[in-house]
DNA sequence: ATGCAGAAATTGGTTGGACCATTGGACCAC
DNA sequence: GTGGTCCAATGGTCCAACCAATTTCTGCAT
C-alpha cells in the first residue's frame, strides 16, 4: 500500500500483450515442447496487431530460449512456458580462459554438493535404481572406450539432479557445463581429462543408495577437486608449450 | 587467428551482425551504463539495414536486460556488455509459490555457503574490514528501524560475494534474490521475516575474520535455514487465512 | 504404381516508408 | 519563477511488399 497504490499508468503494450495472450494459447491448445505454433501472419491476425508487433513478441521468446524459428517451416515451442520466468545473464569476469573455467567450477562444486546431498535425501527406490542404470552405462563406455565417456558421464550427473526435486539445479549447472565447453572443446588438453573423477561417481552413487547425505556432499566434493586438479595441470602444460 | 581466418559463411544472420556491431561500438565508445546509445534511426542508416532489423536486435538486448528503451527518449545501456556472455533461461516448475521459493532458498544455501567459505579464504585485510563495515550499517539500521534492514542486509551479503573473487556468485544469487522478492514483496506474511537471521550475519563475519572457511560454511547454512523456517511459517499463516 | 526432379505454396527474415504516442526542451505569457 | 504551448526527436506500431529457406505438391519418366 505504498508504492503499489499508484502504479504507473499502462497506456500502451501491445507486444506484451501478445505475449500474454500466446501464454494463455499455449495453455489452452496443451501445446507441448516441440509442436508448432501459429503462423506470425495468422497470429497478427488473430490478434489484430501488425506482424511487425508479433515478431518482436517472438523475438523476445527467442531470446528467452523458449521458441525457436525456422525460416520456412515455423515457430516451435522448445521449452515448457510459465508465467512466472526469471532470464539470468551471466557474465565472466574477463573472458580469461583459465579463471572463467576455475570459476564455474566453484559454482558447480557448491551445487553438486547440494544437489547430491538433496539426491541422498529424497530419492526413491525407483530413483535410486535409475541412476544405478545410468552410473552402469557410464562405467561400461569408460571401459570401452577408454575413458571417453563425456556423454554418459553428464546423463549420470542429470539424474542425481532431477531427483534433488529442484530443477533449477539442473538448469544452473546446464549453463555452467555449456560455458565450460565453450572454453574447453577439447583444445590440447590433458588427454586423460576426467580419468581421476571416475571412481567417485560409484562413491556418491553408493552414497545416496545408503541414504547418506553428507558422505555425497563429501564425495561429491572430492570428485570436483579432481576435475580442478586437472584442469590446473591442462593450464601449466599449456603455459608451456605456448605463450600469449 | 584461428576463428578470425574462417568466419562462419554469411547466410543470413543480420541482427545477429548488427548485435555484433554494437558490442563493438559500445566497446570502443567506452559507453558505460546509463549512456544512451545512437537512435534506431541512425543505426539503421550506419549499419546499412532497415531499421526494423535494428529493432529485432534491440529487442533482443532489452529481453536480456542489456538495454532498456524510453519511448520519446531514447535507448540507454543497462548493463556492462562483452562479447562472452552467457544467458541462461531459468524456469520455475509450476509457479506454485511456496515451492519455488523454497527453490530458490536451496540454491541460494548451496552459493551461500561455498561463498561463504571462499571469502574466509580470500580476505584481504581491507576486504574483512569493508565487510565489517556493511555489517556495522546493518546491524544499526535493524536496531534503529526495528528489523527493516533489508536493503542494508543485502549489501552486507553482496559484499562476501564479491570478495569470494568469484563474479558469478553476487550474479547468480542475485537472479534468486530477484525471483525470491518477486514472489515476495510483502505479502501479509510474517511481520518479523527475518528477524531469526539477524544474529548469525556477524558470527559468519567472525568466521571470516578468523579465517575460518568451514565455519563460515557452517554459519551461512544456519542462516539460510532460519529463512527457511521463516519462509515455512509464512506459508503455514496464510494456508490458514485464505484458501485457492 | 513408383520415384524423383522441379514448380508452387508456406513461412520466417528483411526492407522502406508512413504515422502515432511520448518525451523533453525551447519559448512565451503571466 | 510558474505554468502553458509548441515542436522536434525518439521509440512503438502499422502496412505492403519482396527475399530466402523449407515444405508440399505436381507431373513426368520409368
Amino acid at each position: 500500500m505504498d508504492q503499489n497504490s499508484l502504479p504507473p499508468i499502462q497506456t500502451t503494450a501491445r507486444d506484451d500483450a501478445v505475449l500474454k495472450a500466446l501464454v494463455g494459447f499455449v495453455g489452452a491448445e496443451a501445446l507441448r515442447p516441440g509442436e508448432k505454433l501459429p503462423t506470425e501472419r495468422i497470429l497478427a491476425e488473430r490478434l489484430k496487431v501488425s506482424r511487425n508487433t508479433v515478431r518482436e513478441a517472438l523475438t523476445r521468446w527467442e531470446g528467452l530460449g523458449l521458441v525457436e524459428r525456422r525460416q520456412g517451416s515455423g515457430t516451435y515451442l522448445k521449452a515448457a512456458v510459465s508465467p512466472d520466468m526469471l532470464h539470468m545473464p551471466l557474465t565472466l569476469s574477463g573472458g580469461n580462459d583459465f579463471t572463467s573455467l576455475m570459476q564455474t567450477l566453484e559454482i558447480r562444486r557448491a551445487l553438486e554438493a547440494e544437489a547430491a546431498a538433496l539426491c541422498a535425501e529424497r530419492a526413491s527406490p525407483a530413483d535410486i535404481a535409475e541412476i544405478e542404470r545410468k552410473l552402469d552405462i557410464m562405467e561400461q563406455a569408460f571401459r570401452t572406450r577408454d575413458g571417453m565417456s563425456a556423454e554418459e558421464d553428464w546423463e549420470f550427473h542429470q539424474a542425481i539432479y532431477r531427483v534433488s526435486g529442484n530443477p533449477l539445479f539442473e538448469q544452473i549447472i546446464a549453463a555452467m557445463h555449456e560455458l565450460f565447453h565453450r572454453f574447453w572443446e577439447h583444445p590440447l588438453g590433458v588427454r586423460d581429462f576426467g580419468h581421476a573423477s571416475f571412481p567417485y561417481h560409484r562413491t556418491i552413487y553408493d552414497c545416496i543408495a545408503a541414504r547418506d547425505p553428507q558422505g555425497a556432499r563429501a564425495e561429491a566434493l572430492k570428485l570436483i577437486a579432481t576435475v580442478e586438479d586437472d584442469l590446473k595441470r591442462g593450464a601449466a602444460k599449456l603455459k608451456l608449450s605456448s605463450q600469449t
